[in-house]
DNA sequence: CAATATCCTGAGCAAAAGCTCGCGTTTACG
DNA sequence: CGTAAACGCGAGCTTTTGCTCAGGATATTG
């Protein structure tokens, strides 16, 4: 299996390329989460988008290639989600009444046990359709560095929003709200991506959501026994 | 790749094979942890021994028996390393006077934050060394139920420890212990492998392991908000 | 020293998977 | 229409890789 070039082979310029590119991406998809990426074959997934491998190979150069056009659309749909969530911490009213989540309209920034309690549900909803995708999405698959440097700067960009909306929340007394941030950020990816992944069944997931808020609100609202450095 | 069975296929029975096997797993470590599971060729392993890939599938009847004896050794070890550290959260004397890191030693069970304390540091031990193989090992590799099932029961058995320690400290008061013992479990194995596997650069393990104690121990001095269900 | 069990070797087989390429079909456009 | 570009097709090439097997080397035993 060589390694080639990861830009797209070819632009789509009708309609019905484009319908076929997506149908190679839905597929892969639905391939990759079944199957896992060594046994997602690209035959298989132009053969699930009822497309022909030679198709297939006109609009991605490589196996990789796919499996990267799927990782950056996940990059931009938590781009999405995470943008307004950082606004909204930072004192802006919240930018959409979806899934009456949020308590109440105001303007000033939201309490801890909100905040994190967003935070959660936010990552949550990200991870909750495909849980399996995800696995081969950020385990199995070979992750070139351009996509590496842009994942953790997403996770800075969060810990840093998080950092300042800690900074003016009164009730967080942690000595470090930098390594807080990161450690709050760390904790939610991890836990949401177990969770996600391999779900407990002993629990409904919401205990476990809940317990998580549980923990990070104890720990930012309690003062640090170890001091920052 | 067909999937062969896992046993053994042959028992070494004199001192030459037996270093064979030894020099064999050895190898696949290093190899696995270099090139990842799929990279990770059976040719590439024996070769790296120093032994004929013949002799390989004399002892190992698949690639996967390969990784799967590297995952038992690890079991292995985990176990070895978390059952005395059961018996000292329930009360009895530290088994081991190793690398100084219980403060005293008192035959009760040992304060809250020495013993979470006690966890991390066994946890981060644990991982520690060979990082990339135990991503592939944990991440990467397909992995039977019947491993799977022994990995589960490892997690069950540390939290139940746990959470019988939670119950006779004076300093918890989180509502539902089962509950925060699966969620220290949780938060520990999640913190120690993305730490380890993808050290943040910005802050010494150590800040990172104390952080997490403190939010660890925060958590369970602190009465639960959300009730038990 | 046989005789036998154990161990090691490595060329090469069979299967699988990524990917190519020549050609037929559809669409855009004058 | 007619032409050219875009699109789609799929048999099969090429490479890789897990693994076998026949035969030779080494150790153990009586």
């Amino acid at each position: 299996m060589p390694t080639r070039s990861l830009r797209a082979r070819k632009q789509p310029r009708q309609a019905r390329s484009r319908e076929t590119v997506e149908a190679l991406l839905e597929a892969a998809a639905q391939v990759f989460e079944r199957h896992g990426y060594a046994a997602g074959t690209t035959n298989r997934i132009a053969a699930r988008a009822g497309v022909s491998i030679g198709s297939l190979y006109q609009y991605f150069p490589s196996k990789d290639a796919i499996l990267l056009a799927l990782v950056e659309r996940h990059v931009a749909e938590a781009e999405a989600a995470l943008v307004p969530l950082a606004r909204w911490l930072a004192g802006a009213p919240p930018p959409t009444a979806d899934a009456d989540a949020r308590p109440e309209a105001t303007g000033a920034a939201p309490s801890l046990r909100d905040g994190l309690q967003a935070l959660v549900a936010a990552m949550v909803a990200l991870h909750a359709e495909r849980p399996g995708l995800h696995r081969v999405l950020f385990e199995e698959a070979p992750r070139p560095p351009a996509l590496r440097r842009r994942l953790d700067g997403l996770s800075t960009q969060a810990a840093d929003a998080i950092a300042a909306w800690l900074r003016a929340c009164p009730e967080v007394r942690v000595a470090d709200p930098d390594l807080a941030a990161r450690l709050v950020v760390q904790t939610v990816e991890s836990i949401t991506h177990t969770l996600v992944i391999h779900p407990a069944a002993d629990r409904p997931p919401a205990a476990w959501t809940a317990a998580t808020v549980d923990m990070l609100a104890a720990y930012l609202a309690a003062a640090s026994v170890t001091v920052a450095r």
